[in-house]
DNA sequence: TAACCCGCGGTACAAATGTTCTGTTCGGAA
DNA sequence: TTCCGAACAGAACATTTGTACCGCGGGTTA
């Protein structure tokens, strides 16, 4: 808890997290005073202001209930993003190509500390094992942004078309040809043609939950 | 996109995930008829309603802007946890023996898709690849719940006592000793008296984002 | 001491906001 | 046709709620 605050700044900021962990809605002032023992609405309100000059809050005038939690450095927290679940990805089959039309099989909420800012993204489920040279394994879930091309080092999500494959692996265009390389250092790559090589997307994200 | 909705209420729920989205908090009534283009505060309460009793919200009555969005089965959605980062794990690196009293170098947020509503978890960052049987890469973040035993296939992190090592691996007893197995399957169980492993915490998550 | 600022109390007010009431329209069932 | 309920319109009403105003006590400073 941070020390330039005083003992009721405190006591409010834990109010606010508790209340809006629990209502997902922020409380009123009028609940604040409740929670926190304040004698006055005003001093409420004198306090949110000092806690929105210190960066701890954002609030919009005249709304009620408009006080957004930030991290003590102004920036807001705790966001996420809903992000579909299209399908499956695995060795034999293509990604699928039109992200939009597809109904999600499930959603899964992602916070910022992953999507960074982006917002498009869907994710697909890995299914067996062919991708372990990439250190994904069957059941993890991976993250893709839509691209169909990539700056080298980046890694894609590959359709290698005469195998009629998809793989995950870091693109490196090498003149006509395209390097792919495995995610294991100690794995070799694979050359392709170019004209023989799909990005469908950029890896953005892998998750392993147990 | 559920089907078993209005248009109009379609339209409501979309604005609501983009306003919380947006501010952090929900949206008062005036604020979805404004941003839907309803004729009126009544059509608003009267879908609320209707969207309530399918399960896609839950209100709190005579409380302004108590909106919450629920899933669609009546379960809240979007709730985070705050992991505390501790620290660094490799391979030559014992774990911190007591979670509680480190101070976090940086925190995350976690979904709990994720936590799956255990409380208590840490995470740490990997360092070096010597987890890459486990299918753990440099950089990568592991998600831990502290715990001295585990059963039978399950993934710990194991101290293997004379190597000073730890580890990342599949936990079976067998007997008098241990047989540890690397989550990539093509890779050979290795064995350890039971004496010499000390489990650590299990496995919840990884998570790897480029 | 006086002047001043900070934190606080109490209160009043106006705006924001949820709720209710009365009708209307429209489509399907009887 | 008539009846009924779902969905909507419009307006009025009653709380809820943010905000402003005035004042007080204590500490600091000139």
């Amino acid at each position: 808890m941070p020390s330039d605050l005083s003992e009721k700044q405190q006591s409010i900021l834990r109010f606010l997290e508790e209340f809006i962990s629990e209502h997902d809605y922020p409380p009123s002032i009028r609940d604040i005073q409740g929670g926190c023992d304040i004698s006055s609405t005003s001093v409420v309100d004198y306090n949110l202001k000092r806690l929105e000059e210190k960066g701890y809050i954002r609030r919009d005038r005249e709304v009620s209930r408009a006080i957004e939690l930030l991290n003590g450095q102004g920036e807001r927290r705790r966001r996420t993003l809903q992000v579909p679940v299209l399908g499956k990805i695995a060795a034999g089959l293509p990604l699928p190509v039109h992200p939009d039309s597809m109904a999600p099989v499930e959603v899964v909420d992602l916070t910022d500390d992953l999507t960074n800012g982006r917002t498009n993204l869907y994710a697909l489920r890995v299914q067996g094992t062919s991708m372990i040279d990439a250190l994904i394994n069957d059941g993890d879930l991976v993250v893709l942004e839509p691209r169909q091309e990539a700056n080298p080092g980046e890694v894609v999500a590959a359709w290698i078309i005469d195998r009629e494959e998809t793989t995950l692996k870091k693109y490196y265009p090498e003149g006509k040809r395209v390097r792919l390389q495995p995610m294991n250092a100690t794995m070799d790559p694979i050359y392709e043609d170019a004209d023989n090589v799909q990005v469908q997307g950029r890896l953005v994200a892998t998750i392993r939950s147990f």
